[in-house]
Parts: structure tokens; sequence; C-alpha cells
DNA sequence: AAGCCGGGGCC
DNA sequence: GGCCCAGGCTT
């Protein structure tokens, strides 16, 4: 099974079958499984990267209400979306799906692209997201490969194994893909995949995509969290009045703080920070 | 290929 | 206190 990458059709069958049923029973019931429409799936996707479902679900509904469509999201000041954004994490992730609204809305005119050569070129948008928004919007047998869908096909295919490509995986997700309903597949697979976590303790370890992160506790993502935060707030802080109040080294705040303002998160006038 | 980017919940 | 998460981008 190591060597040859192809499946029996009886292989197939078995394992559609097993993923089908689990989802008929289990299904999630998911704010962003209750539309097709791009924006929303966007929305939820970069909002999904790294991310636990659990957490997003609320989040969206919030987000969606206030910026209801690209145009709204496209017409919204930085500030508002970051806001909006508090408590998901990886906050360029905010910058990068404004930033894109905002290039859909000017090249696009309001419409998401609807190919992955298209998508992939807009900023936050990778191999995944793009390929995601193309099965889960448009029902396209594309692809699709992410954190669930690896742990699935491991436990079934490369169990005796670690040190698994997503090259190694692919073709047996293309092999095994119901072209006729990828979306449900696709939805159906990384239930299953969530299943496999509750059940055994780090499936993901197998993959080469497995890494550990640094810790987070006092390091620099922290104090730019608490920066944004603070200054999202506030509205408007006094540099020094700022760096003080992070009771960390001067020096290394203000490093963090001068990324953040290259990074376009908030902007400086005179001596005062305030949101970009 | 490796490092960086958040923050909350769970063990 | 460590671990993980529907990844993407930079170096």
């Amino acid at each position: 099974m190591d060597d040859d990458k192809g499946l029996t059709p009886y292989q197939v069958r078995r394992f559609r079958s097993v993923i089908r049923s689990h989802y008929q029973k289990n299904q999630r019931d998911l704010p962003w499984r209750r539309t097709t429409d791009p924006y929303r799936i966007m929305v939820s996707e970069i909002m999904l990267q790294q991310t636990q479902v659990d957490r997003v679900a609320e989040k969206y509904e919030q987000f969606i209400r206030l910026f209801p469509k690209v145009k709204t999201l496209a017409a919204a000041p930085l500030a508002e979306v970051l806001r909006a954004w508090q408590g998901l994490g990886y906050n360029r992730r905010a910058i990068a799906l404004h930033t894109a609204a905002k290039r859909i809305a000017d090249e696009y005119g309001g419409r998401i692209p609807d190919s992955m050569q298209d998508l992939i070129k807009l900023p936050g948008i990778g191999a995944y997201t793009s390929a995601a928004i193309m099965a889960f919007a448009h029902n396209q047998p594309v692809t699709v490969i992410e954190t669930n869908i690896r742990t699935v096909f491991i436990h079934f295919f490369f169990a005796d194994r670690n040190q698994v490509a997503d090259s190694d995986i692919l073709p047996l997700v293309e092999r095994t893909l119901d072209k006729k309903r990828p979306r449900d597949w696709y939805n159906a697979l990384m239930d299953y995949g969530t299943l496999l976590k509750q059940e055994y303790k780090n499936p993901g370890r197998k993959s080469v995509r497995y890494q550990r992160q640094s810790t987070f506790a006092g390091s620099d993502r922290q104090v730019r969290g608490q920066i944004l935060r603070t200054i999202l707030e506030t509205g408007d802080m006094d540099e020094l009045q700022l760096l003080k109040s992070l009771n960390g080294d001067k020096t290394r705040s203000s490093m963090i703080l001068k990324k953040l303002l290259e990074e376009g998160f908030l902007t400086r006038k005179q001596n005062r920070i305030t949101p970009a």
C-alpha cells in the first residue's frame, strides 16, 4: 500500500461509505454551511485558518451582520474590521481580508472571483483557501487538503507511516473525491477528521506539515496583540503612555510597535498612536 | 525549509 | 504549563 498509491474500486467504495455514514448521522450544523454565497464562504475560510471551528462560529455571524456584503466590508474603516476580528487571533488576516475586499470591489465589480487562479492572487488566500472557496461556494471538484483531511487520509491509508507528505495524500484525495457533490464530500471529510482527533491523540504529527508553535506567553505575538487591543479600545493614545502601560522592556515594546505601524495596523500622528 | 503571526480552550 | 487549531507569507 505504501508503494502503490492507487486504490481499488472496492477500497474507494468502502472508504466513501464510512465517511458518508458518519456524516449522515453526525453532520455539524455550522453557520457557513447554510450558505453558498462566495463572500460568506471567503470570510469563513479566512477566519478558519489555524483557528478552531467553535471559536469562529460566533465571530463569523457577528462579522457578517456588520459587513453583510463585500462592498460593505470594502467601505468600512480598517479599525472597525480589526475590532470585529478581536478574539480570533492572527490579526493580519483581517488586514488581508479587508484589502482583498477592496480589490474585489475595485477590480471585479464586487464579485468574488470564481477561479482558483484569480482567487489565489488575493492577499490571505493561498492554496487551501482558494480551493475551499471553489468547493464550498461553487461546488467544483477541486482537490482540497488541510489539517482535517490530512488526518483522515493518514488514518486510513498511511497508518504505519511517519512524515507523510501532501504529495502522497493528494492523489488519494483526487481518487476518492465525489465529483458530483464536492461540497458535501469535503464537509463530510472534515467532520470525520474532527472525529478522529477526538479519538486519537495527535494524528497530525504524522504529516511533514506538522510543527509545534513557539511559546505564546511573553512572546512578541502577545505584545503585538496587547498593543493593538489597547489602541482599538482607546482609539488614540500617547506613545510614551502606551509603552509605559505595557509593563515590559521599553526598547523591545518600541520595536514591536514600529512593526505594527509598518504593517499598517496603526498610524502615528506626532506623538499619538491611533488605529490606521 | 524554517520562522513568524493570536488567543482561547482543553488536558 | 503544554498543546492544538478549515494556513499564508516572508526570508
